[in-house]
RNA sequence: CGGGAUGUAGCGCAGCUUGGUAGCGCACCUGAAUGGGGUUCAGGGGGUCGCGAGUUCGAAUCUCGCCAUCCCGACCA
């Protein structure tokens, strides 16, 4: 009797999720009548089934993208403000952001960077001073006019990137190839005034990281450009799990005032590409705009060659996007903020049976570098917090209860296979450290296999449309004659764009242009892109 | 920036056609019993109906404008 009465609230949950739209009430009372035939069956035995715990999201089969909005909201992730494409940021969301900066941090670090700030207002005829760049940026330039009640002399940008003030520095602070490389990364906000935002993915204001490095030759620049493409490719398959494809820009994905741009392209759950990072090879475009010169070994005064990489909060967004489920969200054990949540069994007097014991493995784990979450909020019961700590994504829930006080035990669950056991105390640090590697290590296969059965390659522009036209496109590899006005006919004619020209693809020699028929000159991975 | 939809309590919605001073579910607060997959009962608090004008004795409801959000396209980490 106690399950018809859970069944049913867990009902009401969806119908509570859903948001505006005439269709939606439809969807709801259908997937009611369907939910409710599926929990009664469950029966007490809910805990193997592995489904449907979560109802509080739409399926990602109805619609992706409300899923993942509904997933940012319920997760705590961000939440909308009164400012216009700005979210907050919210303290769990933040928590991972921290995580990804103190990673990529410390390997930025062990390649000789280190960490300065610059403003971020930029004088308009600082902004002008690159043509190409003032081309690709003054779109989405937000400008600052007055301070206070006075007009200012010449308007503020806010920086949408700051490669023209931290270039302007170099000049001054360069003077001799002793003073090369100059290795400067910042963590700073920037503003890009875009007309339609998703959060994390696309916000008027994000956070990132920005290094801006000047070298003596331009191959020390290219192998800059190179080595950072590799930290970040290495960081967000070690860390967050999400295998990459890296590569170089074509022309016209080319970041403005680039000689060369590299990127890493991740592959989301619904099909579509994301730019994770991109790795840029600015050649002597900036240091002659901003007159960033050195005098030489060969006593030559010349200009330095100059490089500019990033990757910003959008990793979170790939990061829900890659893993997660119509359950919420699924972290990786090395990016969640907490990696364990305990959930004591409350009975009786369970605050003196329970809770002691619970508190002590969460020290114990805590003392092996585990972040660990004791839920012990007496207002909440554990099948509550069972599927809000799954929603969260922690990687592993660990119930303990007097049963399991008395035989000297713990359950574990697994939040990515939902596989849960019985575990001795005497095995939980060595089980919990296991599972914490292998659920690293298996959302980042889990994750490549689903690229490559989503990974295609083609010859055939007919072949390639229809598999375009799909429902989750995911990634075409095709022979490429490397055409800027072919691009944009495939991207008017499909929606589909080119990611990159991956460093590992097979080779287009002697190969056909899977559009024009003529010589190929690359091999080319095309997407639908975010 | 173009096309479409939506805006009523924290969230999801009803009320609008036919104007008469706002309601439901969840959430929240209090108390009790519960507690191994979103617990139950009882009591309670919360809304200048997105904003601004207009019509009217009277507007959530009718008219106009603006704003925001979501979806679909053109531009972008």
């Amino acid at each position: 009797m106690k399950r018809a009465a859970a069944a049913t609230t867990a009902l009401i949950s969806p119908c509570a999720a859903m948001r505006r739209g005439a269709g939606i009430a439809a969807t709801c009372s259908r997937r009611k009548s369907e939910m409710s035939q599926s929990q009664q069956k469950d029966g007490n035995k809910g805990a193997g089934k592995g489904e449907a715990f979560v109802t509080a999201i739409t399926p990602q089969s109805e619609d992706f993208s409300r899923w993942y909005l509904d997933v940012v909201r319920r997760a705590e992730l961000a939440d909308y403000t009164m400012v216009k494409g700005c979210m907050v940021i919210r303290p769990y969301g933040y928590a991972i952001w921290e995580r990804i900066q103190h990673l990529l941090d410390a390997r930025l670090k062990a390649t000789g960077h280190v960490n300065a700030y610059f403003p971020l207002f930029i004088p308009e005829s600082l902004l002008m001073k690159e043509a190409d760049h003032v081309a690709g940026f003054a779109p989405e330039v937000a400008w600052v006019t007055h301070g206070g009640s006075e007009k200012l002399e010449e308007r503020l940008a806010i920086r949408p990137t700051s490669e023209v003030i931290i270039g302007t520095l170099y000049a001054k602070w360069l003077q001799s190839w002793r003073d090369l490389p100059i290795l400067i990364n910042q963590w700073a906000n920037v503003v890009r005034w875009e007309k339609v935002t998703r959060p994390f993915l696309r916000t008027t204001e994000f956070l990132w990281q920005e290094g801006h490095t000047a070298h003596e030759t331009e191959a020390e620049a290219e192998e800059e450009t190179l080595k950072i493409l590799q930290v970040y490719k290495e960081f967000v398959e070690t860390e967050l799990a999400m295998p990459v494809i890296e590569g170089r820009k074509s022309d016209s994905e080319k970041f403005a005032g680039a000689s060369k741009t590299y990127s890493i392209e991740a592959l989301m759950g619904d099909g579509r590409a994301l730019q994770a990072g991109t790795s840029h090879n600015l050649g002597q475009n900036f240091a002659k705009a901003f007159d960033i010169k050195f005098q030489g070994r060969d006593k030559v005064e010349q200009h330095a060659w100059t490089t500019s990489w990033g990757v910003s909060t959008r990793l979170i967004g790939g990061l829900i996007m890659v893993h997660g489920d119509d359950s919420g969200l699924v972290l990786p054990p090395n990016i969640a903020p907490y990696q364990v949540v305990i959930v004591p069994i409350p009975r009786g007097n369970w605050q003196e049976t329970v809770l002691p014991p619970a508190q002590a493995i969460r020290d114990q784990l805590t003392a092996q570098g585990v972040r660990v979450m004791l839920d012990a909020r007496d207002a909440y019961t554990p099948g509550w917090k069972f599927a809000e700590w799954e929603l969260r994504g922690v990687p592993i829930r660990l119930e303990i209860g007097p049963k399991d006080i008395e035989k000297g035990q713990v359950v574990l669950a697994r939040r990515d296979t939902r596989e849960k056991q019985f575990v001795p105390m005497a095995d939980l640090l060595p089980q919990v450290s296991q599972w914490l590697l292998d659920i690293q290590a298996g959302l980042l296969e889990k994750a490549r296999q689903l690229r490559e059965e989503r990974s295609h390659y083609t010859e055939s522009y007919e072949e390639f449309k229809a598999l375009m036209a799909g429902a989750r496109p995911g990634l075409i590899y095709a022979p490429w004659c490397d055409d800027a006005v072919v691009e944009a006919q495939v991207k008017t004619e499909t929606q589909a764009t080119i990611r990159n020209y991956p460093f590992t693809a097979p080779s287009a020699e002697g190969k056909a242009c899977f559009v024009t028929g003529r010589p190929a000159l690359v091999m080319a991975c095309f997407a639908k892109a975010y």
